[in-house]
DNA sequence: CAAGTAAGGTACTGTCCGTACCCTAAATCC
DNA sequence: GGATTTAGGGTACGGACAGTACCTTACTTG
């Protein structure tokens, strides 16, 4: 053990030594990314080796995500009244998330998967009810309202705007999207399609 | 020299030995995909060694973006007659290609790529212009026709479908995506959203 | 034919994952 | 409370690969 974290009084188990583990890891991976996230390194800073991490994770980026996990929260929707200023205020926050140093971490880890289902399954920011939930919530009080049409209460309909912001990320590797981009897709394409297609179903 | 590619009579040189690496990479890719494409074997495949590649391609990474660029092909616009016969072939189309093992490339190269504007622009696939076109095309067609609103004649809008799909495969770790998501896309999002605020412009 | 340039050969550094093995502390069982 | 089981700790490797250095050798060009 290289004793930079001081020697432990009693040898730590179970839990607690998990809990150190995480806890290490995602000072890593805050303070270097996904690609900085080393085993040596972490066992190293929770002052326990290698053979505690590979007991616990079958891999590095199993442990990456089981630490990304202690640092994403979800998604609050936004109640501004109006499904312009809900949508925008969503599209905000997904912008503002993945061009975090989190949203940096985030991308890390979705390359490292590659397809591997089972642990994209576990990054929520990536499951597909997560995503949708906000954009139902905020959806469904527009609807309410009269300002959309029923049938945009569909996952694949209302969470278009924020795939489209996604597909701003993949394609050009822009660290940040700008806000007439977000504006545009909701006006361009967001808005018509959910108001249905005969307009608003009551003028707002 | 492992002598696993038969010594050469005489050396090559420039774009003769360019050729002959480049070919070699194609093979590894297409073998092995990106994963498995290591510049030893390249080298040694190519009966050459990493100096040669290292001289001309800064990286694996690049060396595996020229490679891939010698396999991908252009998309050719559709021409069924009818707007949702045209989206429905470009969609098929785009959803084989990126089912292929090309596809799992690709996926591959961008996930590696990660943020690295000048490197995403390579990848045809990749690049918004390249994307777009098809679909204007088709989408010019329909509005001549009548069948959408010149409105959707604007790239974020006419590629709304294909970034949909794409981001069925990032989400989902999915091989391929089923037939009905791509009809779902089409009919739910897609039709509705280019026929523009008023219905068809003209019933079909 | 001399000089310059690009290839070839080879060996090495450095990083890091994942594993193996053996020793020791702590919990658990009788 | 001693014996047994379980989990941690220490440490050392094996094995891949990227990327680099450096020297020798062939080809090209003036």
């Amino acid at each position: 053990m290289a004793d930079g974290a001081e020697r432990q009084q009693t040898r730590r188990r179970g839990a607690a030594l998990e809990e150190a583990i995480l806890r290490a890891a995602v000072e890593e991976l805050t303070a270097s990314g996904y690609a900085g996230l080393t085993m040596d390194k972490v066992a190293a800073r929770a002052g326990t080796n290698k053979n505690a991490l590979y007991r616990r994770w079958p891999h590095r980026l199993a442990l990456g995500i089981a630490a990304y996990r202690r640092l994403a929260t979800a998604v609050q929707p936004p109640d501004t009244g109006s499904l312009r200023g809900d949508v925008l205020a969503l599209l905000h926050g997904a912008n503002r998330h993945w061009s975090s140093p989190l949203g940096a971490i985030l991308r890390e880890l979705m390359a490292a998967a590659g397809g591997a289902t089972e642990l994209l399954a576990q990054l929520q920011d990536q499951s597909a009810d997560a995503t949708a939930a906000p954009w139902l919530t905020v959806l469904g009080r527009a609807v309410a309202r009269g300002e959309a049409a029923p049938e945009a209460l569909h996952p694949r309909v209302a969470t278009v705007a924020v795939v489209l912001l996604r597909n701003e990320f993949v394609v050009r590797g822009v660290p940040s999207v700008p806000d007439e981009v977000l504006v545009e897709i909701v006006d361009e394409v967001y808005l018509p399609l959910v108001r249905g297609r005969g307009g608003p179903v009551r003028p707002v």
